[in-house]
DNA sequence: TATTGTTATACTCTATAACTATA
DNA sequence: TATAGTTATAGAGTATAACAATA
């Protein structure tokens, strides 16, 4: 527990609703810019729709990691989403401040913090996916079921790629 | 004429190809999450590709818009792509240095630039667009020509949603 | 000496407000 | 007075380096 939050980096305030940056319709054939585009918008949706519980969605992709992998050293849990060490402690800093979090003090070795979820985090967590869930719903409105099955997965090809 | 240029924020030098933040395997099943990384290393890639040419992405899209839409007011050509006019401003100053724009006095109303793009302004865009290209080939090498088609074909339609 | 977490620092990006010159 | 461009400033985000405790 060591400071306060302000989080206004995402300034609307409609329900989950898409904010308005122009899309120059020139701009619209490069793929590049559509995928920046859309993804910057969902990301800051997401991220409006989460403000009121006090955090963001790098606080989320914590969450799910740590969900899925158990207790894990500070710098452990950086490394699997490409966070710095020192960047890390302020997000455990605010997880820890919420009660999502609790840091430990590892027995083998006193230098690193276990941080483990707290049932609180687990219940939170849930609600932050319905969340996710409900801002991926609103983009994907335009598509239907089937289409949004290809686009994932056609994304999920992409993304395979990178791990190389 | 005003500044120089530092241009660091992406720092790799790989000849074009795409750096390594990790993927944890739990998130890639969230369709935002695939969406921003997929995206920022799009976008990063081209910033490197750009990188010797001493321009940066937001650049080239500010020069694709004037080669569209003729001589602009700065405010009338941020209006449009949605920056500020204040930081419109060192965005011009760059282009201006680099002889790919020139700001010229309206005589309509002496308080406007307008800006207008240089035939070397013109050169340099069409070898930007090959770099541009090539970026977004790389990145779509696991897809097939049909696939990519779908892809772009949807996201499209994700885009087209966002101007109502 | 090397490493974990921490703190301090610096640099970029962006947004806002203040200033000028015109209107 | 209002507006286009400019400048200055402040905030968030991020990366690096230095430091304390421990190994």
């Amino acid at each position: 527990m060591r400071q306060k939050r302000s989080s206004h980096q995402y300034h609307s305030h409609h329900a989950i609703l898409i904010e308005g940056t122009p899309v120059h319709p020139v701009l619209k054939s490069y793929f590049g810019y559509c995928l920046h585009k859309i993804s910057s918008k969902m990301r800051s949706a997401f991220a409006v729709a989460l403000e009121e519980h006090n955090v963001m969605p790098h606080h989320y992709g914590i969450l799910i990691v740590l969900r899925e992998s158990g207790s894990l050293s500070q710098q452990e849990l950086g490394l699997q989403i490409g966070i710095d060490k020192a960047s890390m402690v302020k997000i455990i800093d605010d997880l820890e401040a919420l009660g999502f979090v609790s840091r430990k003090v590892s027995g083998a070795d006193r230098r690193v913090n276990l941080i483990r979820m707290t049932s609180k985090g687990l219940r939170s967590l849930d609600k932050f996916s319905e969340i996710r869930q409900s801002v991926e719903n609103e983009f994907m409105a335009p598509l239907s079921v089937e289409e949004r099955k290809t686009l994932k997965n056609l994304m999920g090809k992409l993304l395979l790629q990178q791990e190389a």
